[in-house]
DNA sequence: CTAAACTCCGTACCCAACCCCAGAGTCAAG
DNA sequence: CTTGACTCTGGGGTTGGGTACGGAGTTTAG
């Protein structure tokens, strides 16, 4: 966390110490969730903070948060604007129940369905195909 | 006029008979989920029955089934091979658990985090973008 | 009979978040 | 000063589930 300026690397270094590969950084520089340093010679090379905003890219991929909301996240990391930060967050958290509401729908049809099917006669109809050949569906999906 | 069985369909109206796009029934095909009909004049025509296929996938695509185990399902459709279909039907259970599992924790963490920064005095810094910013992370994602 | 509507076929593109490759240049150690 | 590991640029591809486009041929309603 001591701050000293003249530290850079190359971009091979800051992958390996940031645990992510060339690529990415690549990736993240054409989306502007990092910056292109100038090159010196003919390499770039890129200061050592820039491993924490990479940490900090992950961590947030980490609770789900898309790219494109990172970047805002990013935009917003002074911490000033405290009610957009908590905006973004809120939504994602929505987007979350949302889906959990939804996978849970899923999780207890199938359930029953393979409950069903392992005890149910051999010589009676499948119950996973039958429902999938004839029920009438439950709503919406991801 | 030129009805070449009762009990078939041009391309387009199947697709609004069985409630999807013409290009999805192509695409269908393509990953082999429905038959290619072969043409009696220049145009293909579908028996009726095909409605039934495509409701049987749009059915198991809101259990969450990918095309790929759909297919596999299709091929299982006549029932016989009982625990075939009850193996993807629990490995998509599993799969869906994990998620489940996965999603439950970043609810958790967000939700902490929201709460958080709602309660904390402005002059101090936001504790969402603290966390992202240095806090030793929680495991997997998606 | 004509014009609208439809079909066929191929190709290309969308999203996300990258990964991989080739070829040429460059940098640093020995 | 050579070697080999690295970098740069640029292009491609991946997965999943489709959508969009365009031109030519066909069918059908009026």
């Amino acid at each position: 966390m001591t701050d000293i300026s003249p530290e850079s690397l190359t971009i091979g270094r800051l992958a390996r110490v940031a645990g992510v590969g060339v690529e990415t950084i690549r990736y993240y520089q054409l989306r502007e969730l990092l910056p292109v340093p100038s090159a010196v010679g003919a390499f770039r090379y890129y200061p050592v903070q820039l491993v924490e905003r990479i940490r900090f890219i992950k961590r947030a991929q980490e609770l789900g948060f898309s790219l494109d909301e990172i970047t805002e996240l990013l935009r917003l990391e002074d911490g000033t604007n405290r009610s957009s930060i908590r905006r973004i967050a809120a939504d994602r958290l929505s987007q979350i129940e949302h889906k959990l509401t939804d996978l849970k729908r899923m999780r207890k049809v199938l359930k029953h369905l393979v409950a069903e099917c392992e005890h149910t006669r051999a010589d009676l109809p499948c119950p996973i195909i039958a429902t999938l050949a004839l029920s009438v569906s439950t709503p919406a999906h991801t």
